[in-house]
RNA sequence: GGGCCUGUAGCUUAGUCAGGGUAGAGCGCCGGGCUUUUAACCCGGUGGCCGGGGGUUCGAAUCCCUCCAGGCCCGCCA
């Protein structure tokens, strides 16, 4: 059975028929596709829950309440004013990093266009503005009921995280004179106000019922599990660690009245070889970025394949190669078979495949056989390196029986993806075609006399050749056989010339997209 | 120091929670086929003391103990 489909049933023991996942995000900066996997776990656990016949729903809070922590190295020194303030009520930074005056908020330029990417992924949840609710009144039971109990909490915090809070702390940051949380120390609380001096020595009171403080984040998140009802809400590694946010959210949480989800911790998505992702140190991909290079199953299938509490090591080479043609081929040849014939290894295999397959789908119960292109990656990426012209590249496939009429939608986007993926940074070496633009030493030691005298008699005869497939695929012929070699030899030649490798693409194409002169130029040995 | 996760073929991994059929698969590699090599396509083959060691059991990749290795988290940063 499939993670999702397995945590489906838990909840439904847990918490029955009606669900409510959740996942968060700050936006402080550009979302990275690590931010990805949260969401999809969830979403893909939202999924599961509808398929067996459960009411559910699939919230996305965004922590537009949270404050600015420093000015981070995106941003210009005019940032220094905000920090401390929240990110819903702060101007968005222009590309320089200096703020804009359009009236578009932090929170919302980075959020929207991830929002975009998560449609393009399928993911169209219920958004949630933290500082909405905080504006509407939403928070205040629970605001009031942390202040009822702030001892408690600061024990719970103490006790379980081992932390030290100071003797000012207060279970609630009100927002200072300037906006800013940093620096204010609550003077006392008269329902519903709490009062205040900030650091510039102005007294004044915040209303717990409007967006004029906040809860800090261990109590924040603990209070908004109960406020939304969330029986589900997939939490990072981090989160996850003994005396993390989630062990003291637990008890916070039923101190406030309500019932916590159960503990679900994700692992990290890692850049091959390069560790977490992280925007401070620019290792970091971005899922916009990672969708022109791959179509949003792809992206789906990284995350439906693996399991929630293994970590992903994201390449942008080869084995992105692999895995989107694992894809095809899965979707191409579902597993099958009856229980009967199965094991039980063996069914387990079929039904988390397949449930893999499902979930990967950008609408929601859409059929997987729509998606798919026909056509390998690592296929199509050699015709587009070697072909210019897309209809060109729809020939050359109906030529070789991958499809019989028109190109798909689907591989259509397909290959415009792989031009963009093969003129990007992210495109593997071995992946790419390199032209040799003289003969290697290498491929000089692997040529025999007889291949040497093939080149040699190739040389001249192309020089009458028309250059065009068939008739350069002719000149081959006629020459492989007036030599008296074998075509795999004189193939072997050809792509140690080209390629300084023994083998290859179609080498009549090659040589059609090189044009005669510089092909005869790589002869000239 | 506290804790979490992982260790299965050259690589990526399924199976571990609910112990039972010679440990499955993909990639790679090797060989063959396609009346000549498209990195295509088709067929076949190679390859694993399931990290090491103990234990429980009729039976262990699976449960328990222990050791080793790797990754990661633990600042009012989410």
């Amino acid at each position: 059975m499939h993670w999702a489909d397995f945590t489906a049933q838990r909840l439904k023991k847990e918490r029955g028929d009606s669900q409510t996942l959740a996942s968060g995000i700050t936006p402080s900066g550009e979302i990275h596709l690590g931010n990805l996997r949260e969401i999809l776990t969830a979403e893909m656990i939202h999924r599961a829950c509808l398929d067996a016949g459960l009411e559910s729903r699939y919230i996305f809070i965004v922590d537009s309440m949270d404050p600015l922590r420093r000015v981070y190295p995106f941003l210009s020194d005019e940032y220094e004013r905000y920090i401390g303030h929240p990110l819903a009520f702060i101007p968005a930074p222009n590309p320089n990093g200096t703020p804009t005056s359009d009236g578009v908020s932090y929170a919302d330029h980075f959020l929207q266009p991830f929002l975009g990417a998560l449609r393009q992924i399928g993911v169209v949840p219920e958004v949630i503005m933290n500082h909405e609710t905080y504006a509407n009144g939403g928070f205040a039971a629970k605001i009031e009921s942390a202040i009822e109990h702030q001892d408690e909490i600061r024990e719970i915090i103490q006790s379980i995280s081992g932390r030290e809070l100071a003797n000012d702390w207060f279970p609630y940051n009100p927002l200072g004179s300037d906006g800013s949380m940093d620096g204010v120390v609550v003077t006392g609380y008269e329902s519903p106000y709490v009062n205040w001096t900030d650091r510039h020595g102005e007294k004044g009171k915040a209303d717990i019922r409007k967006a004029e403080g906040k809860l800090p984040w261990r109590v924040d998140w603990a209070a908004r599990w109960g406020i939304h009802n969330i029986s589900c809400e997939p939490a990072g590694k981090d989160h996850g660690a003994a005396g993390g946010s989630f062990d003291t959210g637990l008890p916070i949480c039923r101190l406030l009245g309500s019932e916590p989800p159960g503990k679900m911790v994700y692992e990290w998505i890692q850049l091959k070889g390069m560790g977490p992702m992280s925007s401070s140190t620019g290792n970091t991909i971005g899922p916009i970025e990672a969708l022109g290079l791959v179509p949003p199953e792809i992206i789906r299938y990284l995350i439906a394949r693996s399991k929630v509490n293994r970590h992903i090591d994201f390449d942008t080479g080869s084995a992105l190669f692999e895995m989107a043609d694992e894809y095809e081929r899965l979707v191409a040849n579902p597993p099958t078979g009856d229980d009967q014939d199965l094991n039980k290894r063996q069914r387990i295999a079929r039904d988390t495949q397949i449930g893999a397959m499902n979930l990967s789908q950008v609408a929601h119960g859409g059929d997987p056989a729509d998606s798919v292109a026909g056509v390998s990656f690592r296929h199509l990426s050699m015709l587009a390196q070697i072909k210019s012209d897309d209809d060109e590249i729809w020939s050359s496939l109906r030529a070789s029986g991958h499809i019989s009429n028109e190109p798909s939608q689907a591989l259509v986007g397909r290959l415009s993806r792989m031009r963009n993926w093969i003129d990007g940074p992210h495109f593997p070496d071995d992946a790419r075609i390199a032209i040799q633009s003289s003969v290697s030493k290498e491929a000089r030691e692997n040529l025999t006399s007889e291949q040497v005298a093939f080149l040699a008699e190739l040389r001249s005869t192309l020089n009458d050749c028309e250059w065009t497939d068939t008739a350069i695929v002719n000149c081959i012929r006629r020459t492989t056989e007036s030599v008296g070699i074998s075509g795999r030899d004189s193939y072997i030649a050809l792509y140690w010339v080209i390629l300084g490798k023994h083998h290859g693409p179609r080498a009549s194409s090659l040589m059609g997209e090189i044009g005669r002169d510089r092909f005869l130029d790589l002869l000239d040995i």
